[in-house]
DNA sequence: GCCAACGTTGGC
DNA sequence: GCCAACGTTGGC
């Protein structure tokens, strides 16, 4: 299977690029989307690429890269009573929930903001920059993918 | 903090 | 199976 390209969604007060950096790898769990469940659990293969974007940030963008580390596997924090991401529906005899795990990449020098998102030639089409398409896990192409990290990379000689 | 847009739930 | 009500996301 050819490798894939991802855009992935998070709060800065849940879990920012920097964090990854330090941690070397995390997992990323809590998502309760299905279409986006779809995505992590049979899309994401090891070694995919992923764009690591800061949603509800000062600015929100893509603040740098990360790459799948290991593929879907059931959301076991769905099973823990009490927990935040707890959901009785879930059970380990049939998980509803997936998560995947994530390996730290790269941070960008800055973040590259939603509004130059909008504003690039080529990143039409992308979830991202539509109005109303709030998905948290999106698929995105290798071309968009490629703007994006110059982008984000060429920000260092600014 | 506001609110538009969307997904989910549940009554019927 | 419709759709109103509700909850959530996420830009601004």
């Amino acid at each position: 299977m050819p490798r894939r390209y991802w855009l992935m969604k998070c709060e800065p007060e849940a879990y920012t690029i920097g964090q990854l950096e330090q941690d070397g790898q995390s997992s990323w769990e809590g998502v309760r989307n299905y279409q986006a469940r779809n995505f992590m659990r049979d899309g994401m293969q090891v070694g995919d690429d992923v764009l690591f974007y800061a949603s509800n940030a000062e600015p929100s963008g893509v603040t740098g890269l990360a790459t799948i580390a290991r593929a879907g596997y059931p959301d076991h924090f769905a099973w823990k009573k009490g927990h935040r991401y707890f959901d009785e529906a879930s059970t380990p005899e049939a998980p509803v929930w997936y998560m995947v795990d994530v390996a730290f990449r790269e941070r960008f020098p800055e973040c590259v903001p939603l509004a130059t998102l909008k504003a690039t030639p080529g990143l039409e089409q992308m979830m991202v920059t539509r109005k109303g398409d709030r998905l948290s896990v999106q698929p995105v192409t290798k071309a968009e993918f490629d703007i994006i990290v110059r982008l984000g990379r060429k920000k260092a000689r600014a």
